[in-house]
DNA sequence: CTCCGTTTTGTCAGTCAATGACATAAACGC
DNA sequence: GCGTTTATGTCATTGACTGACAAAACGGAG
């Protein structure tokens, strides 16, 4: 019952999606977003407008839907790096399936229109945004648990030591800085093209370089005054 | 004709706006910020729907208004930085004037409740994201300019050295993580208290040593395996 | 004070996104 | 074939926002 049937209905829901998906690209193109109306797409699938609405919750999902698979892809691929790996080196590679996608994606040139559309468009810039910051809060959550682990089990720390310990509670601020390099990352792709993997490593490179020249005792914040 | 005059017509204009928004927030805080509607708002001062939306260019705004201010403020401080400080210690001391503000409307208590209405509205946080964005754009140039310029004038190069000269194009990326801290301190008074240039301070703090802490060579980017 | 031009405001009508209620048509299990 | 879900259409409504227009309110010139 819950199985085969239920994998029918769902595939036939996907395939109206991916058909709305469609038609709302051209038009959000060819129109931009705000020009556009929910009645303009649900005519262009030959669908009244309600039903629009029962196949996604808003205008805006149409085009920013389900980041919660990316909180969880990302929060597994952090979760599976060694603790004893430095930090910023977890994050980075927590990204590795991102950058796959996005250079497979760059191939097949899917999903091209619809990036400069988000770009455009103010308020969907606005509601991506939002859906990032939850996944870096989902993300922040799996490194706060790491950073909380008492110590690497066995006496170890063994090649670039991380010398401050690092407490849980700045999770969400290394996360923060992380996920803004993918961001700025992203956005240059979207602009001038080229790997998302250069793109990225230039980014945290950079942040690695310029907060580390900001320290003068090794290992502890700025200075006060 | 346009000083005298005018100043007086836009000081009645904003005692006016001060006045909606007081209203505004009590309801907000009352009923929460989805629930209350714009015509509640303009009955609360004695207007029509219509003229509210002549002082306020939609609900958003008026709670989340004016962000130029910000921009061309941090801006103006980043700018001030002498060019051979270290970039994220420039960046921290940017935010000074935020965090004395802060500090000021902590003990005053004002805004305290529109911050809350801000953090648990979804429509609200994804705004104010935008706003920040563009905050960060217009700081990450003037950073960008400063990177850009050719070399410390004299043979100066005087406490920490700059290793890695930074190239202008990783300006984004590296405002963006310094923004990012300045975002999560936010939270984090607004949630558990304390000052916000304590929180600040441990948020950059942590991202200069988990980022640092990724690095091999002195000043090179990250291995790419 | 009165008249005139500017500014502000209210009213009205309309668009668009989004939601609830209800009825009907299609699909599924038996 | 029949009853039960499930998908869809229709209708009505709310709420943010905008344009158009007319009625005040204001501020100065005579």
């Amino acid at each position: 019952m819950s199985e085969q049937a239920e994998t029918f209905r769902e595939r036939k829901r996907r395939m109206v999606q991916a058909d709305l998906v469609a038609v709302a690209k051209e038009l959000f193109v060819s129109q931009g977003y705000e020009a556009t109306t929910v009645e303009q797409i649900a005519a262009g699938v030959g669908m009244s407008e309600r039903t629009f609405f029962r196949y996604f919750p808003s205008k805006e999902a149409l085009v920013l839907g389900r980041y919660e698979d990316l909180a969880a892809s990302l929060s597994a691929a952090l979760a599976a790096r060694p603790a004893d790996e430095p930090v910023w080196v977890s994050l980075r590679r927590a990204f590795d399936d991102l950058v796959a996608e996005s250079d497979a994606e760059a191939e097949a040139g899917r999903t091209r229109g619809m990036r400069a559309v988000v770009e455009s468009t103010d308020a969907l810039r606005a509601g991506y945004l939002a859906r990032m910051e939850r996944v870096r809060e989902s993300v922040a959550e799996v490194l706060a648990g790491r950073l909380a682990e008492p110590a690497p089990a066995s006496g170890s720390t063994p090649a670039s030591a991380d010398a401050a310990p690092l407490a849980p509670s700045t999770a969400p601020a290394v996360v923060g800085a992380a996920f803004s390099c993918l961001s700025v990352a992203y956005s240059v792709v979207t602009r001038d093209g080229g790997s998302l993997a250069a793109a990225l490593d230039a980014a945290m490179g950079a942040v690695a370089s310029a907060a580390s020249a900001g320290i003068t005792d090794p290992a502890r914040t700025l200075p006060d005054a």
